[in-house]
DNA sequence: AACGAGCGTTCCGCACGCCAGTACGGGAGC
DNA sequence: GCTCCCGTACTGGCGTGCGGAACGCTCGTT
């Protein structure tokens, strides 16, 4: 019985244009299925196969996605457009040197984090020549309370932001070690204001171990965050307490400075 | 008089979603003027204020555009997309390590290039240390007859397909150096095929000299291509005519040999 | 201080195109 | 050979996107 109206509308009803939303449906759909026939979209998403067959063969013919046999798949056109939005942010072009820079000096992976939405977006990695691997990529996007990039942002941003934050994406376990408490949060919040960095222990990721420096903005607030990140077995004593904090601290403060004053 | 389907049918009558249609001119004019606001996109692409408002509003809360405050921008998202669409192409994961490789070695620029659509898509660069800026960035768009990575893959594609491209894209001039003849071209590719290499001397960038090696599938034709780009000053000689084309070619080699067995 | 030009945003009615159900053709597999 | 299931094509009714006009707001100008 599932009458159009709901599922059309269903997510936000203030969104005007439904037919693009539909669209979207089925693009993130293609994502998470990682390519798929007209018929597993339309199952996926409870929409008839004519219709996202239509919508597939618009963005077909725009290019947007590309047809192997019978699956469909994103296409290479977003990473133009990615690559674009990307280019355009200042915090890309003075941070990209110094991200570089930690992973070399680190051997280890080094991230570049923005807020965006609430949430935060991944803009640039590099990868040391001992770099774990992980499943981070440019543009993935995760939440804030359970990275220390995001930790760090988290306490350089207003308050009723943080408020808001929280409120509407709440706080997520990941692992056992991800702080889901309000309060400690704060705690942890006000704690990283006062040394200058944050620290991440598994709380994403069980074994990885990162440390994360906000890059402050001209009004005072982050607008986004530098770290390194390792495993656990690399990332203790004094080299996970003081010595990659101030190489992370350095990095970022580097960035602040570029960011003003060219 | 502009009747609303002239401009939403102009391009192709076959394309079925026109609002998708819609919604997608307004992200490439988006794109085209890296930022804008209603009103500017409303005199671009001769469509109401209106409407463009809520194609930019459905985006935004799908938060695949950000606004800064009166200016719309290309969300991050696109970049997840992007990335995802290039982590699932073979080809990415076993020429990037070449890739990279050539870029050490030479000290130059080293790029991956696919077919896609009868253009070539730049799918990774990577940067040696004396590496030219370039306009090229990854999910960049070119033609395939006015560069080196183009050319390569053209000389190793079934003649009806070459046919085919170039009657849709034509030949265009992008510097005086351009290859704009059907025949000379078909004789390019001949000599491309007897040497195994290609070489562009500033046919698409006035002063930028190529050599490109074509990644060959097990159907024997192109799927690829990898290259290394250069300015003339440092381009020339026996380094342009040998030294190059041997790294690339090697590198093309390596690749083709674990696309396959692997 | 008052003005007006420009912006983004909202409102609303009509007709047009999107949704969805159905039907067709072809390839793979018990 | 049959059946199943795929992607594709067709058609029509009703919901909805389009587009013109009007609304506040923030500017720079007088």
């Amino acid at each position: 019985m599932s009458v159009n109206g709901q599922q059309t509308m269903a997510a936000k009803t203030e969104g005007r244009i439904g037919a693009l939303e539909t669209s979207l449906r089925v693009l993130e759909a293609l994502k998470r299925l990682e390519g798929a026939g007209v018929t597993e979209l339309a199952k996926e998403l409870h929409i008839p196969k004519s219709t996202v067959y239509s919508h597939l063969n618009t963005l077909r013919q725009n290019e947007y996605v590309v047809r192997d046999g019978d699956t469909y798949r994103v296409g290479l056109k977003f990473l133009d457009f990615g690559e674009h939005a990307r280019n355009r942010m200042r915090i890309y072009d003075v941070a990209k040197p110094q991200v570089d820079h930690l992973a070399e000096k680190t051997g280890e992976l080094a991230n570049l984090l923005v807020e965006e939405h609430g949430e935060g977006v991944y803009v640039y990695r590099a990868r040391g020549a001992q770099a774990v691997r992980v499943d981070t990529h440019a543009g993935m996007r995760v939440k804030l309370h359970c990275t220390s990039l995001g930790k760090a942002i988290l306490a350089h941003l207003p308050e009723e932001q943080v408020d808001a934050i929280i409120e509407r994406w709440g706080l997520p376990e990941r692992t056992p070690q991800t702080v889901t408490d309000r309060e400690v949060l704060e705690e942890e919040l006000a704690a990283i204001r006062e040394r200058g960095y944050a620290q991440d222990d598994g709380e994403r990721l069980s074994g990885l171990r990162c440390v994360a420096a906000p890059i402050i903005g001209q009004n005072g607030y982050a607008v986004g965050a530098i770290s390194v990140s390792g495993p656990m077995s690399r990332m203790k004593g004094e080299r996970f307490d003081e010595e990659i904090p101030e190489l992370v601290q350095s990095a970022a403060n580097v960035t602040e400075l570029n960011m003003t004053y060219s």
